[in-house]
RNA sequence: GGUCCCGUAGUGCAGUCUGGAGUGCACGCCGCCCUGUCAAGGCGGAGGUCGCGAGUUCAAAUCUCGUCGGGACCGCCA
């Protein structure tokens, strides 16, 4: 090796020694001809060289330097740098590379960069500190979830990325097959249906560091590709899972932050919801749901007098920031979310309301509101009158856009969300109920009895893992037994027939035995972009993609030649005329 | 499919509302000077299809329409 040491390792304990560091020319300093100050940097850091002659090395050259390690003279010492009590003196520069000079900086600086500049540049972009910073933050919660999985005796499967498309979910990415034309694999959105098949198999605790594939559209925490750790296990209830679960995560924060969460607290959906509006609730901040429904009980508010559910928040001091035109805008925006109107109300000196509806309520009414909402002068109260999940949902909304923080910001908050409900509302034309997560989910026993009598009010072992109002990932207790899961295709309307031709290569292994089981997933790179502070999960991609999802390194996707369509047997169709 | 915001030198911006010669700032880059600097300092210099295309106008970075690219969000993501 001709290198001996690392530029940021070094230390006074090395004073003395000869060294051979390698790296990039991150600043030259030149003081006439015989005094240059190169800071050479690599992953670790920088270290100052003192080269007493004229050399031409130009921002990122790429040098092999070695010479001795010497304390720095008084007055010369950089607090600023890890590195700064030492230097390298006596330097002799071996010029590896030459350079052109960088699109940006290679500092926080190229912060501010446009991001299609960096994604263009992506391998001088992941040179950053920054950078470097976060892929190790990826790599250290990927060891830290693989060990403990291993460690709670879980096998480490790899599944097909080739595989058949599956009507149900999010959209497929198709891959031709060239064997037989005119037929297609899928990659996967997720291992779901291999590892189900595995617990029928025998493996009893199963996980994967996976990758998934969703041809979704693009957002902050969403790319094409993505990694989650996918779990299952057998004979087990949610308390299991969680615990198998909470001990991977936990672990992954302590590797990168150094501090171990807290055990992670539970709440239900039906809990989330009311007091949060939301099954992804950010306990960062405080502004919960207030119950108001008895309050206008005999109301002569006309929008208030028949509404199922009336909630309000209280935007404590908020009443400057909020004119006219904005308070107009939002409730255009509750409106765009589903409610019919929004109510808001500015508190005054003395407690006194300025709002176009306060003439309508009773002077009761107003002290009541004033009372449940703990209002007092300079505050912004914000209400909703509709059926309950409305109300809660148009709210949530309403409290994440008066009080949340950034995702990267404050303390960590986790928090399980349980039994979510098995159907979510009904289906407008065809009445029935719609499955909430997928129709594998097991209902919760205590519920069973209103299966077919109140289907929307049975709640389901499945539960979600949220942390700082991000959903991390999801999971549930499966449906084992054959008659239970017959019963709920019933309820869904589908027929034996279509339940066979949709899901039978999944389910028809069950008849072989199948042990009790169920599995959780959680997204990787959300969990390393939040304990990296980061609001972006591109941010912890090495080689992400923008939201087009065309790769502006790459150019990503590209046509193909005739003679490839013509061995896949396939033709590709001029663009549709609008 | 939709809503909102952005596009000016290698990079970050000001200028656009209220049309008048590519007017300017910072960093970077190039050259010279400089023996203790450290996001060095001094002097000088180069660098522009104002995203692209139409339109209005005597005149467009600026106004209008279209289009391309980017971002946040809604839909979507069982």
């Amino acid at each position: 090796m001709k290198r001996t040491h690392l530029c940021g390792e070094l230390t006074q304990d090395d004073i003395g020694q000869h060294v051979v560091v390698c790296g990039w020319v991150n600043r030259r300093r030149e003081h006439g001809e015989h005094l240059a100050f190169v800071d050479l940097r690599d992953h670790s850091g920088v270290v100052q060289c003192v080269v007493d002659n004229s050399v031409d090395v130009r921002s990122e050259y790429v040098l092999e330097i070695s010479g001795t390690v010497t304390q720095r003279p008084d007055g010369t010492i950089n607090e600023n740098l890890s590195t700064g009590q030492i230097e390298i003196t006596d330097a002799e520069v071996n010029i590896l590379s030459v350079a052109e000079p960088p699109p940006f900086p290679m500092d926080d600086r190229a912060d501010d960069v446009d991001e299609m500049v960096r994604l263009r540049h992506r391998y001088l972009d992941l040179r950053r500190p920054r950078m470097q910073r976060n892929l190790r933050v990826r790599s250290q919660v990927n060891a830290a979830v693989r060990s403990a999985m291993v460690n709670q005796g879980f096998v480490e499967v790899e599944t097909p990325m080739l595989m058949p498309t599956t009507p149900e979910g999010a959209r497929e990415f198709i891959v031709p097959s060239r064997q037989r034309p005119g037929s297609f694999y899928a990659l996967p959105q997720s291992p779901q249906l291999y590892k189900q098949l595995l617990m029928v198999s025998g493996l009893d605790r199963y996980f994967q560091i996976a990758r998934c594939l969703r041809d979704e559209d693009l957002r902050a925490d969403r790319q094409y590709e993505f990694m989650q750790l996918d779990m299952e296990m057998s004979f087990v209830d949610v308390d299991d899972v969680l615990s198998a679960v909470e001990v991977s995560v936990l672990d992954a924060a302590e590797a990168v932050t150094g501090v171990r969460p807290d055990e992670i607290p539970r709440i239900t959906w039906h809990e989330a919801m009311n007091r949060f509006g939301s099954d992804k609730p950010d306990l960062r901040f405080e502004m919960e749901l207030v119950e108001l429904t008895d309050v206008f009980s005999a109301t002569d508010f006309k929008a208030f007098a028949t509404a199922e559910s009336i909630k309000g928040i209280n935007a404590p001091g908020a009443a400057a920031d909020w004119g006219r035109n904005k308070l107009d805008a939002l409730t255009d925006t509750a409106k765009s979310f589903g409610a019919k109107g929004m109510v808001w109300i500015k508190v005054g000196a003395d407690g006194s309301f300025d709002s176009p509806v306060a003439k309508f309520m009773s002077e009761t009414e107003q002290q009541e509101l004033a009372k449940r909402l703990g209002a007092s002068e300079g505050d912004l109260l914000l209400m909703i009158a509709d059926d309950w999940l409305t109300t809660c949902e148009v709210l949530g909304e309403l409290r994440n856009r008066m009080g949340r923080p950034p995702v990267s910001q404050g303390p960590y908050r986790y928090v399980w969300v349980v039994d979510f409900p098995l159907f979510v509302g009904v289906d407008a034309t065809s009445g029935l109920p719609r499955p909430g997560h997928h129709p594998f989910c097991h209902p919760h026993p205590e519920d069973f009895e209103l299966l077919e009598s109140d289907p929307t009010k049975v709640r389901a072992w499945a539960y979600d893992l949220v942390l700082n109002g991000w959903e991390l990932g999801s999971g549930s207790i499966r449906i084992h037994d054959p008659e239970l899961q017959r019963r709920v295709f019933d309820i869904l309307g589908i027929s034996r027939d279509e339940a066979e031709e949709r899901f039978g290569f999944f389910l028809n292994p069950f008849k072989y035995g199948a042990p009790p089981h169920g599995g959780f997933a959680y997204g990787l790179e959300r969990l390393a972009a939040i304990l990296a502070g980061e609001e972006n999960i591109r941010e912890v991609i090495a080689f992400p993609k923008p939201q087009s999802g065309l790769d502006p390194m790459t150019g990503a996707p590209g046509l193909v030649d005739e003679g490839q369509l013509t061995e896949l047997g396939l033709a590709v169709l001029p663009p549709p005329v609008d």
